[in-house]
DNA sequence: AGAGGAAGTCAATGAATGTTGACCAGCTGG
DNA sequence: CCAGCTGGTCAACATTCATTGACTTCCTCT
């Protein structure tokens, strides 16, 4: 399975739309085409012909995106929702922070217990983030609310 | 900002190891064509050029990537990594369950001050994932290791 | 029986993309 | 001072893409 099939499938507005509108239901062809708006039949062929490799038809022979579909999806949402997965890790580094904080300074006689786990978690938690998921911690993080999927 | 930008940068397989490059260091023009091994300048230059709204030039007058370059790259990693968001979200989960486990059995009086920022956490997290990110927590999972970014 | 919708296929065409190879200016070490 | 490197630009061409519109085939309703 090589990704360029599934970034075939994100590469134009239609198709974009296409994936869309499968993840949220299977459709037919007709339905498609009215719910997009196509006038042309041969249009819709094209594009759908274009992303085989990310849909399948079900047993009602409606349009149904695979696996492929989703990561492909997937990847529309990553680039949209930019910059999440830094939150994430920033969440959780701080709700742990807290806690540690609140029973070294409230309770420190049971401090060990609430340090062990949770510096462990954020340390396997940094790891997965920044060094497996290759998130970065820089990068301006302005108006990376703002991309929106067109 | 918008994605179409962003998906230009990876529809082509030249243009994605252009991102990975970059992303390991800042390059010179001669540089990166020496590295990817491509015999036309001017045929770097037209992916370059193509590439333009995820890339900037550092004062050293190099090639680097800027934040529509990390999301870009990132959308890459997503679709190679597929699967990864859901074991994100189960790693999580796990790890708050197994924090409230400790606390409910072995420091019983605290445990309700970690049972409530790790259950919202993970109601929230859950929402975010699921509603939101729209990851399926089913579909198939088999072979998803052996997506590759070509 | 015939209208009409569903689900496409196909050829034609213009625009965009990918690639090549020639060219060029500026700088540098021997 | 000139060979060779850096950092490109440009024209030309073949290929692929996006879009249109005409045409099927099958099915259903009246």
């Amino acid at each position: 399975m090589t990704s360029d099939e599934v970034f075939e499938a994100i590469s134009h507005p239609m198709r974009i739309a296409i994936l869309k509108e499968l993840s949220k239901k299977p459709s037919g062809f007709a339905d498609l085409k009215r719910k997009l708006k196509i006038k042309s039949s041969g249009l819709l062929d094209f594009h759908l012909k274009k992303m085989e490799t990310v849909i399948t038809t079900d047993n009602y022979g409606l349009y149904t995106l695979n696996d492929r579909g989703f990561a492909a999806l997937r990847a529309v949402y990553v680039v949209s929702n930019y910059g999440w997965q830094r939150r994430a890790w920033l969440i959780n580094v701080l709700m742990m922070a807290m806690l540690n904080i609140y029973f070294f300074f409230v309770v420190f006689e049971f401090y060990i217990f609430v340090a062990i786990p949770t510096i462990g978690w954020i340390l396997f938690y940094s790891y997965w983030t920044f060094a497996k998921r290759r998130v970065s911690l820089r990068g301006n993080g302005s108006n990376e609310e703002e991309m929106e999927v067109s």
